[in-house]
DNA sequence: TGATTGGTTCGAAAAGATTGGAACTCACAG
DNA sequence: CTGTGAGTTCCAATCTTTTCGAACCAATCA
């Protein structure tokens, strides 16, 4: 029985450059990350453009960050705070946030 | 009756951010795109990395490519060049091609 | 102990992307 | 002209992704 509080989140050292380059090429999910990389937000807060996304389809961008290694997605109480791997990234993938972040 | 010799390019003020990170998600247009990093070349030079793909997707790679504002795809007697648009997209997103190309 | 809140997972439908053969176009050689 | 070479376009099959309601789960509150 797999609890489903801790989410599998991959190694950074297992992230292939395509995933990521993918998880970002949906303007929801760049969103999102455009979000997170100001801090940590829990699932209620992030997403604050799209303000009336279903939370199964918001549930579903996340998998797919938290999958390709951009998102690390935590239990917290009963709510999940989510945070972008940006150290980790910065080592894997030099400059490549930055570029897509924006200075 | 569209001549076929000349194909469509976006303005590269057109192009998203979002697509280019789509074109540039899957590997096979990535190796192309890295190929043309080094100068331009013609379809039959290019890809040789899956030497034996069909000419109709490899083809189809290079219209997305060529889409998203990646490469200039021109005609050149009866061959075609293809040109990594370089500049262009580090002008309009700087520094997302070398971090992705790495240095 | 419910009931509620904040979220994940399942499942199925719709939309989009990929693949590749076949037909086509255009430039050039003979 | 006719043939050939280099490539594009068309089309259908297949595969993948997206979307979202419904069911579910775990933590907290009354």
């Amino acid at each position: 029985m797999t609890t489903v509080t801790n989410l599998p989140h991959p190694d950074i050292g297992d992230v292939q450059l395509t995933e990521v380059l993918f998880a970002l090429s949906d303007p929801a999910r760049l969103e999102i990350v455009r979000e997170l990389a100001d801090g940590p937000l829990t699932m209620a807060e992030c997403g604050s453009t799209n303000p009336d996304l279903p939370k199964s389809t918001k549930s579903h961008l996340m998998k797919v960050l938290r999958e390709a290694g951009l998102v690390r997605n935590e239990p917290d109480g009963r709510r999940r705070v989510l945070t972008l791997r940006k150290d980790e990234l910065d080592q894997a993938f030099p400059g490549l946030l930055d570029s897509i972040l924006g200075d």
